[in-house]
DNA sequence: TTTTAAATGCCACAAAGTTGCATTTGTTTT
DNA sequence: AAAACAAATGCAACTTTGTGGCATTTAAAA
């Protein structure tokens, strides 16, 4: 994806093409598994505000650009592309040794039993184990 | 159960029988749901500090107690009885609407296709949903 | 170019959780 | 039953993660 692209992405989104956005999608693009605050703050060599890049999460997250991942780590992460639930369904996977936490592919719908008077709306897998790396 | 079980629980588990571990028990067996730090700190009248009753938390966590559960909230939350992975796979239902946070009974193992070179151990389930009292 | 609405940075604050240490309590040993 | 020991508690300070107000800056529209 070109630097282009991610204007386009931006503008589509009704979002404002601003150096910290298009800092963070590049680099969203570029990062083949799921982001902490952390990671981002990093790569972004510590010049961002703390709020601003919280914002910036936000507003990615609230128009589909990126979805928040919960590892339990005590850090939320962020992987590009809308949340699993819209028409994107699948898994998280978390690498017990290297915590690296990766988007996975379609998962088969699964079969849960639940009892009499729960509706169960979403299923969230979370895959705990070992990545191709370690 | 009664209270010379919690008692024996605790001894079982190498714990030394406390007022605190006493009470915790005794409120995790009678909720129904899982239960948050401020739940538990509101069932004991806000009298206990808060590293103690983390670390009761914790020890009870890593005796297998109770295990936690990590719903998307912010919060931690417990729920008696030891993690979905030990011979008590379950997974976790969260009510959209009350927020409260139940274990399910077991699931059927699910089939989840992961790239070559993953490895998989664990697979949690976060259920999204209405519960039967909403 | 001017206007205006949104995004940023700065600061203070809040919630959740951790750590060190002195004191107390429960359990074991004698 | 008393002494000794280890574990649990309470307190205070601190860390981490994240939020909110407000003045300033920047991007986009007029």
């Amino acid at each position: 994806m070109k630097v282009e692209s991610y204007k386009q992405l931006l503008e589509q989104k009704g979002l404002k093409k601003t150096k910290v956005r298009m800092a963070l999608l590049q680099h969203f693009m570029s990062s083949e598994h799921a982001q902490s605050y952390n990671d981002l703050q990093a790569a972004l060599s510590n010049k961002v505000d703390k709020s601003t890049l919280y914002r910036s999460l936000t507003s990615f997250e609230q128009v589909g650009i990126i979805h928040g991942i919960n590892d339990h780590s005590g850090q939320a992460k962020y992987a590009f592309g809308g949340p699993p639930s819209q028409g994107n369904e699948h898994a998280h996977f978390v690498c017990e040794q290297c915590k690296m936490v990766y988007c996975m592919g379609k998962l088969a719908p699964l079969q849960l039993n639940v009892p009499k008077g729960f509706k169960t709306n979403k299923v969230q897998a979370l895959l705990k184990g070992v990545c191709s790396d370690c």
